[in-house]
DNA sequence: GCCGTCACG
DNA sequence: ACGTACGTGACGGCA
């Protein structure tokens, strides 16, 4: 069998340019305007553009330097292709186009138009994947093994425009191969009306990153290095020799070898050590608590201290995440390098973290969280009478369902009640089983199991959804969201229990997590497009998947609350009313 | 590069 | 007897 060939159907090898023959770039781009950017760096935030390949049709491409050595006068044609790049009525054509709009941007160009992004579109239809990155999709969907540059070996500018070319035309027949596939399947209206607008949106929030006081970092690091000198202090002491406490192999040696505690779980590699089994031997021994709190502290101080402090842009004074669109199953966003979704909040710690994010002088950080969305998306997709009943009341969810459960009235429900549900319900998006509601709750499978039993009686709805959802995976293989994105379920009829149930709970947990997903977006898709209505300057500056984070000149602030709880409250009807709650004040500290 | 652990929703 | 709640990303240790 011929192995197919790139150029097969006539396809050009590209033009080798220092020249280049800008005719080649110009009009038409009836087919769309295919770009791929070769930069210095993964990262968009820091990476020079060296040249830009560019396609108008399947045939053709051009690779044109930016910056090479010994070529001459290069630098001359971004401003050439500012035009076309910018230009809102010409389709862009790329994979990964965030990035692309990025890097452009910091050179001064803004590019617009349809935007036709190959990784979304793969992500659209297998959010399953492990990556979307061109090689694989160009090896699955084309049968195209593409090469992998040496990055030992200084590139001339030929084989430059040759690897760039060689991925151009294979992002010109993914397009095709994808945009396909997406309207077959039924995700082209995700695509054009969710995806697609969140992806400058995106670029937009990681450009302007967020304000970070790199003083109140160093003064938090430094009180955090005493506390933790003496609680080392303390458990050398009590553990009678010195040895490396990160180190779970020594560690469980000291425990449960020299001490003689009794393991209560083990791991792949050796005994647990982790929060559950150090917490158990905290009532027979007292260094399991002098660890657990050198772990939190060691933590707090690497992680969100330390570490976060090395991620402050010298240029900007702020930190930029990177913001992944296709990275979760379940249609979340992801964020990392550095990930500002995991924040600490709780605790004393966690809200003086919290208070290094600040706003800009003059500014306030505003941040408006849906208000328990995944019980109400449940409310909504179940049907379930109470749960509605509860929400449309206005009710405190938790409460509301400890009252049912305990049998008693809503104020005679105990702090203890109140968590007991709070597990419950939170568990009932997981799909949990008794044993683990009994592991969470610290009780008997059997009393756990008359929990779930009363709780199913009470809501026969959320019974009833979790069985159709659990049906209509082992029918379909999917598992959908209420705007129809897709999540495969390979699992759902696997004759292995521990893999059937796996998937089961995944059939029942991603309808709802990924619609509160798809809500959020929405949401951030009409706020962006309310604040430019209005003429107003505030940004966007995160999600952290039920929230959205703002910074806003101060005069601005009440404006923006109101438009963002209208936009995030009115972003789709259901039958529950969704609510916002909002804060703001000159940190993202607690203390709003 | 994997593992265990732990920060968040 | 087994395995046992959904979705992420980052850190330090270790092979």
């Amino acid at each position: 069998m011929k192995i197919p060939s790139l150029f097969d159907d006539g396809a050009e090898a590209f033009r080798k340019v220092p020249e280049v023959d800008y005719n080649h770039i110009k009009g038409p781009f009836d087919e769309g305007l295919c770009l791929l950017l070769n930069t210095t760096d993964h990262n968009p935030h820091r990476a020079e553009i060296l040249g830009i390949g560019l396609s108008r049709n399947q045939q053709q491409a051009v690779y044109v330097p930016i910056r090479h050595q010994g070529a001459e006068n290069v630098a001359d044609a971004l401003p050439i292709l500012k035009q076309t790049l910018q230009d809102p009525s010409i389709k862009k054509i790329g994979h990964d186009l965030k990035s692309h709009i990025i890097a452009l941007k910091r050179h001064g160009i803004e590019l617009r138009g349809p935007l036709r992004d190959t990784m979304i579109a793969s992500y659209l239809l297998d959010s399953n994947r492990s990556n979307h990155h061109l090689e694989g999709l160009s090896e699955e969907y084309l049968q195209i093994t593409l090469r992998i540059p040496d990055k030992s070996r200084n590139l001339s500018l030929e084989e430059h425009a040759e690897l760039i070319g060689e991925r151009l035309l294979c992002i010109r027949r993914l397009e095709e191969v994808l945009f396909k596939r997406l309207s077959d399947s039924a995700l082209e209206g995700l695509y054009n009306n969710l995806e697609e607008p969140l992806i400058p949106i995106l670029a937009e929030m990681e450009m302007v990153g967020v304000k970070i006081d790199s003083q109140r970092l160093k003064d938090l690091s430094k009180e955090l290095e005493e506390q933790l000198g003496s609680i080392k202090a303390r458990i050398y002491s009590i553990a009678g020799e010195r040895f490396n406490i990160n180190s779970t192999q020594q560690l469980g040696h000291i425990l449960f070898e020299k001490l003689h505690l009794k393991p209560t779980k083990k791991t792949k590699t050796g005994y647990s050590t982790d929060i559950d089994t150090l917490s158990q031997l905290a009532t027979v021994h007292e260094l399991p608590a002098e660890i657990l709190n050198y772990r939190t502290l060691s933590k707090l101080k690497n992680t969100y201290l330390d570490a976060l402090a090395e991620m402050i842009s010298p240029q900007t004074g702020r930190v930029h995440t990177t913001l992944h669109q296709a990275a979760t199953a379940t249609g979340r966003l992801s964020s990392s390098d550095p990930n500002l979704q995991n924040i600490p909040i709780r605790g004393d710690w966690g809200s003086r973290i919290r208070e290094a994010f600040v706003a800009e002088e003059g500014c306030l950080l505003l941040s408006s969280d849906y208000s328990q969305i995944e019980l109400r998306v449940l409310a909504h997709m179940s049907g379930d009478e109470r749960l509605i009943e509860a929400f449309r009341a206005d009710k405190d969810i938790h409460t509301a369902t400890a009252a049912l459960l305990f049998k008693v009235s809503e104020d005679h429900v105990s702090r203890e009640m109140r968590r007991v549900a709070k597990v419950v319900n939170f568990g009932i998006l997981y799909g949990m089983s008794p044993y683990g509601l009994s592991e969470a709750l610290k009780i008997g499978t059997t009393e756990a199991a008359e929990y779930i039993g009363n709780y199913f009686n009470l809501h026969r709805g959320v019974k009833d959804y979790i069985e159709r959802a659990i049906q209509s995976a082992r029918d379909t293989g999917f598992a959908y969201t209420l705007f129809g994105r897709r999540r495969a379920i390979g699992d759902i009829n696997s004759t292995n229990k521990t893999l059937r149930q796996q998937a089961e709970r995944i059939a029942v947990n991603t309808p709802i997590q990924g619609t509160a997903a798809d809500l959020i977006k929405i949401a951030m898709i009409r706020v962006n497009s309310a604040i430019k209505a209005q003429g107003l300057t505030s940004r966007l500056i995160l999600q952290i998947h039920d929230e959205l984070l703002f910074e806003t000149p101060c005069q601005e602030v009440e404006t923006l609350k109101g438009l963002v709880k209208r936009e995030m409250e009115g972003v789709e009807t259901l039958s529950v009313p969704l609510k916002v709650d909002i804060h703001h004040g000159p940190n993202w500290g607690g203390a709003h």
